[in-house]
DNA sequence: TGTACATCAGTGAACGCGCGTTCACTGATGTAC
DNA sequence: TGTACATCAGTGAACGCGCGTTCACTGATGTAC
């Protein structure tokens, strides 16, 4: 039965929002559309009510997600301890998009790989803003090259079934970046 | 046709080479067993006679493929450039695994997570023991910083579509890691 | 060494299943009067 | 403000397709004599 206008926009909010958690958990190709619909409360004949097809909802999700993730703007240490904390690890669907889904992207449709890229410029734009103390071209190798062991620390640690192991690469990378920033600042 | 126990034996070793590729290029669900036997030369009926199952084939292609991969044992400078060169970041199929596989795995079976959690200690190690010149606690955290960051900006390199923007991850990603391991090194 | 035949690796048609997508239908919404 | 009805968001059955998997069959292999 048809909804009012406010109920059709709030379903569209829901069906995003429960497809960017559920990407993020799972990947793009291991959700399925009924899977979405279905989450969001609703059948999955409505679906291209809202959207053109699967490909249109991943392209959609992605801008969604990466206009809603402004993580990374204030204070840089704090990001950096809860990005690289298990909690975030063991938080996927709720977490950084660039960490579930950059691997993913690779064979995703053209305007879903160009949202991707505009995303992954403002983070590491972000970054390089939350390090003022460094002068251009420290301050763009620092946000670059802990913005990549962030990204890669947690990759990581959500492939290894080990949690002692799994820890200790978080932990690890933490302290690596953590040096790293003193040193560039220092010198 | 029955074909040589030589034979088997070699189809069945192409079989986990095309396979290795085909997974690294494009993840585990995208590749249909149909697909790897048709790359290998074969029909798809025989597979079942190798393999009992395409999660079986997952578990032993990681299982050769890490086997295969001793990468990252000798020159680390030299390593680490080719890592984060451009050449290696569009040879996904014949690259490094933890970069092409690790954050498809979280979905997996178990013998398959486990086969990875062993590749990456492996890994870590061998990156440790490529820093002898540094004393324990350092060599740890500058291996597993550095391969975090390695391992991330592939990811992300291969993510963005604009080519600048990529190469500038893969490079700026180097000097951050230079700059971090010569640090520990002089101090 | 040569022959007869049991074995079994590989073939290709067929299976049930879940996928993305379509569509006739339903009934609440929201507009025209 | 109240009523009549056109609109259209959502429903659920149905579609074709490719997937992982099975199986009756084929014919070269390799062993027994």
């Amino acid at each position: 039965m048809k909804v009012s206008r406010e109920q059709m926009a709030e379903n569209r909010r829901r069906i995003l929002d429960v497809a960017s958690r559920l990407f993020r958990d799972k990947g793009f190709d291991a959700v399925s559309v009924a899977e979405v619909m279905k989450a969001a409360g609703l059948t999955h004949g409505g679906f291209y009510g809202h959207f053109s097809s699967k490909d249109d909802l991943i392209a959609q999700t992605l801008a969604h997600v990466l206009a809603a993730d402004s993580s990374g703007g204030g204070d840089l240490r704090a990001y950096i301890d809860a990005y690289l904390s298990p909690r975030h690890r063991d938080n996927a669907a709720g977490g950084c998009p660039t960490a579930g889904l950059a691997a993913d992207i690779r064979h995703q449709t053209p305007t879903a790989r160009s949202t991707m890229t505009e995303g992954l410029r403002s983070q590491i734009d972000r970054i390089g803003k939350a390090l003022p103390e460094l002068d251009p071209a420290d301050r763009r190798r620092a946000a670059i090259g802990s913005w990549a062991a962030m990204v890669g620390a947690v990759i990581i640690a959500r492939a290894i079934d080990d949690p002692a192991l799994s820890d200790e690469v978080l932990e690890q990378t933490r302290a690596w970046i953590d040096a790293g920033i003193s040193q560039v600042s220092a010198g």
